[in-house]
DNA sequence: TTTCGATTGCGCCAATTGTCACAATTCTAC
DNA sequence: GTAGAATTGTGACAATTGGCGCAATCGAAA
């Protein structure tokens, strides 16, 4: 058990689903072995770095050789848990809610929606791709029936925050939130936010640098 | 000019918009003075950390009393570029791409989708929002024109990289990905990527941990 | 077999990032 | 005016994270 020994930073857990994605590509290609340093090129990432944050949870590789993608595809997989079906609810069933709900890449990625949720009562009982929308006093009670481990937002910015409190009472651990909000959550539940504008305000920064070079 | 004396670093530019939309929303309320404390109380950060950032880019506090919360924020906003307008375009006009055209929430934050491009023949032409259509092949020649400085990719995954290193040699820096790739980039392009997906898969390990041991 | 080029895993060090603690300053209240 | 409470900005330190370099090992080739 070499991940008992020592915790392992986030960060790390940040970069595996990288990993794991562009493995999963290199063996849909069908490359058998790939190099740290080659896999680096591909994302951008040291050797080492890859080398170190795969030393964590195990010894995968063999020396001379490489990595075998298919067994470090699935060994990552199982480090993270994607080994298994992930429920999900959606919380808020406006136009984002539907284009979540209609999205098909998470099912094959083994995150299913299986509730969905709305303040507005018109909006109760409707239907959307096998999943009837709920109000929102139910979903207590469909959380611990239904075994969802994973709560999606997508409410108005106003609402979020008192959702995602309720949702964080309701016993849910994983939250991705599409509000434009920072939510507050205990630090046991973690909270993965969605915000296009907040990413396009981390570039003008470097791209007002240049425009003003060029301007003086 | 305090920001020239050492590069700041990146993290703390990713930090900065965080505390514009918090702040933003602060002054909205009628907020006029927060403190690093309460500002960190509100972002879960710790307030020196608060203070050192901001300390990179000048004295914007007063002791005993706090930050002016305009006035902060408008200094934020001028040190991210956040007080012009940046012109945009969008790639691929599938699903995903029509949503981003429609999305309201841009250009109150200064950011405008003034070009769109596809690939399939049978869009080019048709007007979302003001948008018309165009063919990638006009890419570069609008791009210049319209002055575009950041492009949202929104193609299939398979065609990702591609158009990528088209807008790359069209010239663009920053770059919104919502394709389920990591992009490769020259060191002076920054991308930000869109992917609810990874996003999921980053909070399930944690998730996993908590189920395994209540399983044993 | 033996040799040789390739590549991992990891100890150790370097660089980066975060936090503490305190002097300096501001405001308020009396 | 003065005392005292509050809070900033920052230098010094601590913690975290990243990368180098190399012994160990693998596979291929002769």
């Amino acid at each position: 058990m070499p991940d008992s020994i020592h915790a392992i930073p986030e960060v790390v857990i940040l970069r595996l689903p990288l990993y794991v994605r562009v493995l999963t590509q290199l063996k849909d290609e069908g490359t058998e072995v790939i190099s740290s340093r080659e896999l680096g090129d591909r994302l951008s990432v040291t050797p080492a770095q890859i080398r170190k944050d795969l030393s964590y949870f195990g010894r995968f590789g063999k020396q001379g050789r490489g990595y075998n993608v298919s067994y470090l595809v699935g060994e990552l997989r199982q480090v993270l848990g994607l080994d298994r079906q992930w429920n999900t609810a959606v919380i808020g069933i406006g136009r984002l809610g539907r284009a979540i709900i209609n999205y098909p890449g998470f099912a094959p990625e083994g995150f299913k929606v299986v509730a969905a949720f709305d303040a507005d009562p018109a909006q109760v009982g409707r239907q959307f791709e096998d999943v009837a929308i709920q109000s929102i006093g139910e979903m207590q009670q469909t959380i611990r029936e239904r075994n969802i481990a994973i709560a999606i937002v997508a409410v108005p910015a106003p609402q979020a925050q008192r959702v995602i409190s309720e949702l964080v009472s309701c016993g849910v651990k994983a939250i991705l939130n599409y509000a434009p909000i920072a939510p507050q959550v205990p630090e046991d539940v973690r909270v993965r936010n969605i915000d296009p504008v907040l990413a396009l305000q981390t570039m003008t920064y470097h791209l007002k640098v240049r425009q003003d070079e060029a301007g003086s």
